[in-house]
RNA sequence: GGAGAGAUGGCAGAGUGGUCGAUUGCGACGGUCUUGAAAACCGCUGAGGGUCACACCUCCGGGGGUUCGAAUCCCUCUCUCUCCGCCA
């Protein structure tokens, strides 16, 4: 959420921001700052009430231990309306940071600088394309007519034991999946990640650490006896890491990687999109994660396309990159670029990965702190992104690559895979 | 699943109703000494709110209660550990 100094510091500037994303600020940042003022002048009313409590009673002690009975029991008299007065402060106190809590936590991030105007997806900026586009025959093969031909992923199995959005990989379908998964992890900790094994379910307060909760409760898996939280990225576990610490300046940044299986209801979703791979209730990812100081996150948001851009590279796969526009991007996010490989066979583009600075809008949740040159301490600037995530780059290369004697490895999966055609 | 023990500052570990936000040790930081370092000695060292700065307030796992006063007593939740059972 946004900090309270951030909004007072210029108001009207937040407001302005927040209409970027198509989010009217005008009333709820006007409400925080009224609270605000209100929660200062309770506070205050409180403070003065306990620190008088707190003398009659250092006083009441002294009398007891000097044998003054009287005196003690005289002092006690006037402390029950007192007491009555404070309790009353306080709970209207406590009340009031509540509501500038719930206030607070309904508030966008303020996208950055270059963030396009717009609403949906139409508004998306392309910023940069590469890759070689494949020439392929007009009776190319979608990935899922593909995926049964070669025996390499059973769909109607995975109905079968689960449900629709849970494919069952099979033989060379299921090495491809652990030779990128190992390839993309591999890069990572080349490029100087940290790499993480994560548990797969979170409790609530991870939720509300990275803004899962409250806003996205519907979209993941719960497990209701136990009160957990199936992950639908790494991205929550492995931020969570940070959750209530002061990082020392010089363990900065911390570069984390992490594969995980991802969980996701994906209510709501239907039609072409969820054909095949297109869109799963669990898939593979690999995420890196990286908290910064302030100064330093924009560099590491580009080093961090820089990467992701590589791997489409080496995969050979063509690709591009959209600068989200304000309606498109998350609630906690800043900025966020998107990349999306072409899929030959399907005619369309497909999302990959998602590459965000989060800037201390998580990090003001996640109370992720770091003690600065002034030996104060500062909040930090999060970032993610995947790098990536399986299911479409499998759709497009099972697609792209398909040639009349089979599908073609790309050259920098083989070491792991074992084999260089799909046939 | 059954029985028991516990949760205190970066770590270890005191504290069982009255200046305890907390003894002490280690660590970290600053200084003296040294060519430099070690050792030794001195000092300093939790977080949040509030203030120009102080004052002041809150926090000893979370929540609630008893009391003039709670880290200390009571209730409750969560978590950790030990033993037994089960088990990859």
């Amino acid at each position: 959420m946004l900090t309270l100094q951030q909004i007072k510091a210029d108001p009207k500037y937040i407001v302005e921001r927040l209409a970027v994303k198509g989010f009217d600020g005008e009333k709820p940042i006007a409400r925080v700052i009224a609270l605000d003022d209100l929660r200062r002048e309770l506070q205050l009313k409180n403070d003065n009430a306990a620190a008088e409590l707190n003398r009659i009673a250092a006083s009441i002690g002294k009398a007891m231990k000097e044998g003054r009975k009287e005196d003690a029991e005289k002092a006690k008299e006037n402390v029950t309306v007192l007491k009555e007065e404070q309790k009353a402060i306080n709970e209207e106190l406590q009340r009031t940071q509540q509501e500038i809590e719930t206030e607070l936590l309904n508030i966008p991030n303020i996208p950055y600088i270059g963030v396009p105007e717009g609403k949906t997806a139409e508004d998306n900026v392309v910023e940069l394309t590469g890759g070689p586009m494949p020439d392929l025959p007009a009776d190319a093969l979608p990935h899922w007519e593909l995926a049964k031909k070669y025996n390499l992923i059973d769909f109607d199995l995975g109905v079968k034991i689960t449900g629709a959005g849970f494919p069952v990989y099979l033989g060379k379908g299921a090495k491809l999946q652990r030779a990128l998964i190992q390839f993309f992890l591999d890069e990572a900790s080349k490029a100087g990640y940290l790499e993480v094994q994560p548990p797969y379910v979170v409790n609530e307060a991870s939720g509300y650490g990275t803004g899962q909760l409250p806003d996205k409760e519907g979209q993941m898996y719960f497990c209701n006896l136990d009160k957990l939280y199936l992950i639908p990225t790494a991205e929550v576990p492995v931020t969570n890491l940070y959750r209530d610490v002061i990082i020392p300046q010089d363990k900065l940044p911390v570069k984390n990687c992490a594969y995980s299986a991802c969980f996701r209801r994906e209510a709501g979703s239907y039609g072409k999109d969820v054909r095949g791979l297109n869109r799963l209730h669990q898939f593979d990812k690999v995420e890196i994660v990286r908290i910064e100081k302030p100064e330093n996150s924009y560099a590491a948001l580009e080093e961090m396309k820089d990467h992701v851009r590589g791997l489409l590279e080496k995969l050979g796969l063509p690709w591009h990159i959209l600068r989200l526009c304000g309606g498109d991007m998350s609630f906690t996010s800043a900025i966020t670029f998107d990349f999306e490989v072409y899929s030959a066979a399907q005619g369309r583009w497909l999302e990959v990965s998602s590459v965000s600075n989060f800037e201390t809008y998580q990090a003001n949740r996640l109370k992720c702190r770091y003690r600065g040159d002034d030996k104060k301490t500062h909040l930090c600037h999060t970032l993610n992104g995947s790098a990536l995530a399986l299911p479409r780059i499998v759709a497009a290369l099972l697609e792209n690559n398909q040639t009349p004697e089979g599908i073609v490895v790309p050259e920098c999966l083989r070491k792991y895979t074992g084999f260089d055609i799909i046939d």
